[in-house]
DNA sequence: TCTTGCCTTGACGTCCGCGTCAAGGCTTAC
DNA sequence: GTAAGCCTTGACGCGGACGTCAAGGCAAGA
């Protein structure tokens, strides 16, 4: 198949796997056009990718996973070295989330003395001083 | 005080600050030689404008404290419109939390299955079949 | 006077994953 | 023949918040 169909099947742009291919990461047979084509192991190939570019990896952390399929393993992950990058990503992953949660709390404080300084603003549901 | 004091009392640097003044956000008074000058109530916009981008806020967003300082106001808060990118910023954390909590999940579980598959990987703590 | 250390403006570089345009070649349908 | 729809390489653009370098002016101390 060709890279327009290619990239269809994998729902992305053939500029997208040009620019794979510019880093290395799916390579092409070539027509005798010039025409780069691909078969059926290229398309889990990029379906790999894509799939750890949608979780949030960079490029660069897809290389062991793909490297690892081109080796014949079944799963892009049945490499030790591709376990470590899923390690590595999910201590990441923790430690943005640790960060973010600790981000939304200060906000979240924030607006709430914020709008406790502001008249009208939070609508105040109940009557906390004086009876009247 | 000049532009290399504020910008080491804020921690930050004089590129930082002619940025933010590129952007309209902090604006300087000039000396007889040209230089930048800036008062304490300077230094107040700054630290606002960076507290806000320590929590990940874009420029943009830090635009309506500056202004609502600039007014008058005791804090950058104490405007509406502050409140609202306050608000907006609170759905947008819990909104990208909740999406790296799901992928965090994910790629857990992808983790653990590539683990099992691969021997030697784990070692695993019980044995779960068998008696001996 | 000369050096040192501030300051000025202007402009290009960085990172990342592509988008988009330019200029042209191949193949098929009409 | 020619138009349409693929494909090729090359190269600039983008967004965000600055870093960094260039070339030069100003002020103060030895």
């Amino acid at each position: 198949m060709r890279i327009g169909e290619l990239a269809a099947r994998a729902g992305t742009t053939t500029r997208t796997l040009r620019y794979y291919e510019s880093r290395g990461l799916l390579s092409a047979r070539r027509a005798v056009n010039g025409y780069r084509t691909y078969d059926e192991e290229d398309l889990k190939l990029l379906r790999q990718i894509r799939t750890l570019q949608d979780f949030g990896f960079d490029l660069e952390e897809t290389r062991p996973f793909v490297e690892c399929l081109r080796a014949g393993h079944p799963e892009g992950d049945s490499c030790p070295a591709s376990l470590v990058v899923y390690r590595r990503k999910l201590a990441e992953l923790d430690e943005l989330i640790e960060q973010l949660t600790s981000v939304r709390a200060q906000v979240g404080a924030q607006l709430a003395r914020a709008e406790a300084a502001v008249p009208g603003g939070p609508e105040p549901k109940c009557e906390l001083g004086g009876h009247a």
